[in-house]
DNA sequence: CAGAAAATGATATATTATAACATTTCATCA
DNA sequence: TGATGAAATGTTATAATATATCATTTTCTG
């Protein structure tokens, strides 16, 4: 069985600098600006491995030091989400870092209830199940959300 | 290929009474009270093939007479809900009417983006890739949402 | 019918998201 | 270089979705 979560105590800031780096690739084949605001808000995403509100950013951002409001917020995630750099859990109105924002792909996630870590997976069995799916009720798809919530493999042996 | 969707001009009050019949069935044998709100709340769910936001809901009830207030509809669905009489649609904080509340399954829709019809699959494969996927990284799921969004056969051929 | 449990009513407020307009920043090119 | 227009951000207000809490009414049970 392997595991989608992250190791204990993994390298974190790999991860996150890792993820820095696909975003400025992105941004820079995109032609489009990784803004100083932007940057933050995708760091801060990263921060962790759990999905994140946008009223936490703007709390994080503001504690950082002046206030920032909503649609600053709204606008970032805006601009990634449509980059694909990160996406929205509908089922939890909050953000994730997207690990593979260079290759197309439908997204699905777990999302642990016990220890709120999140994992995308990218799982051809699930896509093409859905892609037939639509094919046979002549449905044409414009985005699919697969969300999947219960317990990791972590705490539900812990 | 077969369409999900209902055909244009069918009999509508047929699907609404065979939704009730189902509806207090379940109700009996859960032991629950199908009370005056909560059917009317069913009711105007199922008066048509959209999903109903909360707040439309709301309207509703209260343009029918007395102010109606919020938690009285959050209720009613949660009730609902809880039953399986009802889904949320995450991806548009919306509700729709479950045809097959008798038999447990994963919910599955098709949402289209032209006409606002929502179809709800119930497909083996879709949740059977799911099941496995899940499996494999060894979840154990509690909830699964998968909503796929785009245009019914109808929307997109004419 | 009394008493307990369930459901609803009422009020207030929390959370999530967007509209509209002002200001600043930045790329471009005359 | 510096005018200029587009893009990004700031600012204020408000819309849309959802819940907490306590009071009252309804229903069930004995
Ligand atoms: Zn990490
Ligand atoms: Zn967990
Ligand atoms: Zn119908
Ligand atoms: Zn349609």
């Amino acid at each position: 069985m392997s595991d989608l979560f992250p190791k204990k105590g993994h390298d974190h800031d790999r991860c996150v600098n890792s993820a820095l780096k696909q975003a400025e690739k992105v941004c820079m084949e995109e032609n489009a600006r990784f803004t100083d605001m932007r940057r933050k808000v995708f760091t801060l995403i990263w921060q962790s491995h759990k999905a994140v509100t946008a009223y936490e950013l703007l709390d994080a951002l503001t504690s950082e030091g002046q206030r920032v409001q909503p649609p600053t917020v709204y606008r970032a995630l805006e601009f990634l989400t449509d980059l694909g750099l990160v996406h929205r859990i509908e089922s939890l109105n909050a953000y994730f870092g997207c690990d593979r924002p260079d290759c197309e792909h439908l997204g699905q996630y777990f999302i642990c209830t016990q220890c709120g870590r999140v994992a995308e997976a990218v799982n051809e069995d699930m896509s093409n199940a859905v892609l037939k799916a639509a094919a046979q009720v002549g449905f044409s798809i414009q985005a699919t959300t697969v969300e999947i919530k219960g317990l990791c493999h972590d705490c539900a042996t812990h």
